[in-house]
DNA sequence: CTTGCTTCTTGATCGAGTCAAGGTAATGGG
DNA sequence: CCCATTACCTTGACTCGATCAAGAAGCAAG
């Protein structure tokens, strides 16, 4: 995969793109912590710089629910959304019923050139659900 | 407005609203500006602390588009989407054409009990949509 | 194996946002 | 109208995710 976008193979890329593909929501912090474990002492450093890159040429995905830090994951290129509970912060991966990018039409575009619609549904987790809200 | 969400009606909390009421979108160092420009010296922790408050009542909503700080608008509860542009961060409203929250159903909501979805869409505006892309 | 450029390490820095303590002023009862 | 109560604002320090910069190390082409 690191080849085929032109990048070189090195210990980081490799535990930072495992580690993703294993964790899906993890954010930056997991990840670092999920590398070191797998393949020794990696800096912090390294490890954003391997996002951004890795999110930059598509092999990964960036997103960041409001009230949260960034999170990655290996799913790309199927268009899919979050699910988010309020309570607790759990996300899970919701299909597209579309599958492809914009599923959604604007009532008015406004002249903008729409590439995109990214979805967040809130809501609560069931285990949250059950027991009243205590924000 | 503001005695009705039964809060004290203070200098800064009348600048904040209507500072946010003229300005839709506008992050957080906007807003202060704004307010100082308006009436005179107020601390950059007092509107953190009021945009908070307004948000907690339901005057205002937050909201941030990933890459973006946090923007405040006074459109609420009309369950309204926005529309950014990747290349210069311009911000639209976009009706929803259902109207109320949800207004979209999640193909699979894995148990969750989903409030509400929330919608941005990626584009690109008139302006920037005339050049090439330039990232 | 060697060269050259990309990538990683180390350590400092930035900036949005929050915390905490103490002073100030909006409200409501007298 | 005035005072007491208490919510609210000011000041200043601080947190934490993320980025910048300079130099060392490692990967790949010849």
């Amino acid at each position: 995969m690191l080849r085929d976008a032109a990048l070189r193979v090195t210990r980081p890329r490799m535990a930072v793109l495992a580690a993703v593909h294993r964790h899906p929501h993890a954010d930056t912090d997991s990840v670092i912590e999920i590398v070191r474990r797998d393949s020794g002492e990696v800096s912090h450093q390294a490890v954003y710089d391997v996002l951004r890159t890795l999110t930059g040429v598509g092999l990964l995905r960036r997103f960041q629910p409001e009230g949260s830090v960034a999170r990655y994951e290996a799913r790309v290129g199927d268009n899919h959304h979050h699910l988010v509970c309020r309570s607790c912060g759990a996300i899970v991966d919701v299909d597209c019923a579309v599958g492809e990018a914009p599923c959604l039409t604007a009532s008015d575009d406004s002249g903008y050139t729409i590439e995109e619609a990214e979805v967040i549904y809130w809501g609560r987790c069931p285990t949250c659900a059950r027991r009243p809200p205590v924000p």
